[in-house]
DNA sequence: TTGCTTAATGGTAAAATAACCAACAATTAA
DNA sequence: TTAATTGTTGGTTATTTTACCATTAAGCAA
C-alpha cells in the first residue's frame, strides 16, 4: 500500500467526524453509552438523517451498536477520539489569538 | 453560540484534514517546514489542486504561508495535530481486530 | 395474530467538494 | 525592460455528501 493509500484508510475515519452532528455524538457517547432514541433527541431532524450518520460512525469503527428490544444501544469505541477534539480547541484558540494580534498591529 | 455551532466550528478543522492530500501534507510537515515545490512533488497531480489544498489548510489554521522568493514556506501551526493520527490508527487497529475474530467465529 | 412503536433503508434533489485547464500575479534573471 | 519561472485564482464539470420523505423490518403488547 503506497502513501496516498495509506492516507485514505486515515482520512475515511476522519471523514466519520467531520460532521457537526456525528461529533456531537461522538462527545455525547463519551459520557456514556446512549440510546439511539436519546441522541436522536439532541438535534432536530429527521430520524433517518441520525441513523445514517450512526451508519457512518459505525462503518468507520468508531462506535458499534446493540439491539436492545426496540431500541438500540450505542457505543464508543475508542476513548482517544476524544483526546484529539482537545486539539482541534488548541487550533481554533491559535487562530483567534493570530486573529486579535493582527487586530492590534493595524 | 449553540452545541451544534461549536460543533461545527470544530468540524471546519476535522473537515480540513479529512483527504488523503491534506493529510499528507500535514504528516510531511510534522518533519519541518516544507517549500511548495518540495510538497507539490509528493504528488502526482496539478500545482492548483496542491495550492488549493494548501489554501483550507490555511484557512482552518492547520498551516501557515510565508513567501521566500519565488517559492512560498508552509509550516504547521500546531503539533498536536500528528497525535491525533495515533488514535487513528488505533481506530483502524481496532477494527482489523474485530473483522479477524469475526471471521474464526464463522 | 393484529396493531403499535421504533430504527433502518431506498430514493431523490440540493449542496458541497474536488480536479483540471486557463489566465493571472509576483519574483527573478538576462 | 523583457522574458522566464512559480504559486495562486477563476471557471467548469464530475463526484460526493447530505437531508428529507416514504417504505420496510424488527420487536413489543393487547
Amino acid at each position: 500500500m503506497n502513501k496516498y493509500e495509506s492516507a485514505k484508510v486515515k482520512t475515511e475515519i476522519i471523514k466519520a467526524m467531520a460532521h457537526p452532528a456525528r461529533l456531537m455524538i461522538i462527545e455525547s457517547l463519551d459520557n456514556g453509552e446512549k440510546l439511539f432514541s436519546e441522541l436522536f433527541a439532541l438535534f432536530d431532524c429527521d430520524k433517518s438523517t441520525i441513523s445514517k450518520h450512526l451508519l457512518v460512525l459505525k462503518n468507520a469503527g468508531i462506535v458499534s451498536a446493540q439491539k436492545k428490544g426496540l431500541d438500540v444501544l450505542y457505543k464508543l469505541e475508542t476513548k482517544c477520539i476524544i483526546k484529539f477534539l482537545d486539539c482541534i480547541n488548541t487550533v481554533i484558540n491559535t487562530s483567534i489569538k493570530k486573529q486579535k494580534a493582527c487586530l492590534r498591529c493595524k
